[in-house]
DNA sequence: CGTATAATGATACTTGGTATCAATTAAGAA
DNA sequence: TTCTTAATTGATACCAAGTATCATTATACG
């Protein structure tokens, strides 16, 4: 696995540059999402949030959740227990991996995807503003372990 | 676009080969996927089938929608007004394109895509069993139209 | 420090989807 | 064709994820 690092001081700096207050919740949930190697729902962050700020409102989550989405701190995973875990971004343009087994996410190089865009756009004649490639099956560690 | 075919027929023949009962709410709701141009939601679907079959229950649909998509013959579009729509899966593997204008589904040749999921296999060490690619943007119409 | 206001937490509510179960209907046997 | 029986259906109640409301709290900034 790469060791792409998440900083959770960059993410409270982006919330702060977007013109939003840092506050405690943030705080706990930036760094209940920059430190989870697993797609977290918004449910299941709020009880890791209770346990060490136990008067976080559930409400609160969700809308945090809504608001790092928002700014791009994390991304919704599709497809592996619903559609309603987030895991974080990283900086670079990078595809997502889901391990069917353990749940881990890890990030892929985009470039050739980018390429793979590229050539759909020209022969289709759409203009393609986004795309969602997620990846999934056994990671190395689990075909191991198998 | 290309003018692939969904034959209603064939759904039917491959939900009877299942070994489910192929019943009326089947034939009215595969009717309503296959000739449908645009990602229907389980509650869309049941507003059209009621039009020509009024007492047609939701649970129904919801669980028709169900097996549908376990038999491959619809997928769930994610990303496009929620997570919760549906377009015919088409024979080949195709990758999905959605017009965030007009809402139409569009297939684009995935040979290139399996290229790709095949070198990141390889560089990751990942064993991958499934892909979910899904683009978005302004489709050819949409774009002269605009 | 004081103030204006964004963010929060408790609660009620909405909505998408599921479980239950008696009534219905398809598919094969007679 | 009719009969039998088991899958499917429809109505209803239910559940859970997510949202709206609003009084209270806490942050940024003067």
């Amino acid at each position: 696995m790469p060791g792409k690092t998440i900083d959770p001081e960059d993410w409270l700096t982006a919330v702060d540059e977007s013109g939003f207050r840092v506050t405690t919740v943030q705080e706990t949930l930036i760094d209940i999402f920059a430190r989870s190697k697993y797609p977290l729902s918004a449910e299941q962050a709020w009880d890791v949030a209770r346990q060490s700020r136990p008067k976080t409102g559930r409400a609160t989550v969700y809308r945090t959740v809504e608001k790092l989405e928002s700014l791009g701190l994390i991304r919704r995973v599709h497809g592996y227990q619903g559609c309603s875990r987030f895991v974080p971004t990283l900086p670079e343009l990078m595809m997502l991996f889901i391990c069917l087994d353990c749940g881990r996410a890890d990030y892929l190089d985009s470039q050739p995807l980018d390429e793979l865009i590229q050539q759909s756009e020209d022969t289709s004649g759409h203009h393609i503003t986004d795309s969602r490639l997620q990846l999934f099956g056994a990671c190395a560690d689990c075909q191991q372990n198998a």
